[in-house]
DNA sequence: TGCTTGACAGAAG
DNA sequence: CCTTCTGCCAAGC
């Protein structure tokens, strides 16, 4: 007996980025969350990689503030330079080890 | 139908 | 800061 569904329909898809976009678009300024989180919001706990796929190539992404978007340790995404600098203009404050300070800008979404 | 790729998570070196 | 490994799972080829 699984705990969750074990694959997704193209409708649970369809939400799952629905929430995604709907959830990054409410992050303050100033403030990050991760993808692992916005996945658990969404109600697919194990699919923190497709959070970061629908940011990715969703066009609806672009406008978005995906940049407070960040995995749990507080590393920003690789091969995305610029994704710190717009951050630390934000007043983000990385630690010593590049990472930011989540215990300090987490974000935790409210339930929908 | 099967193997490879990742804007992940987390641990390790 | 970097690289590499396992587990995860939709998407691409």
């Amino acid at each position: 007996m699984k705990d969750y569904p074990d694959k997704m329909t193209v409708d649970e898809v369809r939400a799952f980025q629905s929430d995604v976009l709907n959830i990054v678009s409410q992050i303050p300024l100033g403030r990050v969350t991760t993808y692992g989180l916005i996945a658990t919001l969404a109600g697919w706990p194990s699919h923190a990689r497709m959070v970061g796929r629908t940011l990715r190539y969703s066009p609806e992404a672009t406008q978005l503030p995906c940049h407070r978007v960040v995995n749990k340790e507080g590393r920003t995404a690789p091969g995305w330079g610029g994704q710190r600098l717009l951050l630390e203009e934000e007043g983000v404050c990385f630690k010593a080890n590049g990472h930011v300070d989540m215990n300090r800008y987490l974000w935790e979404p409210e339930d929908l």
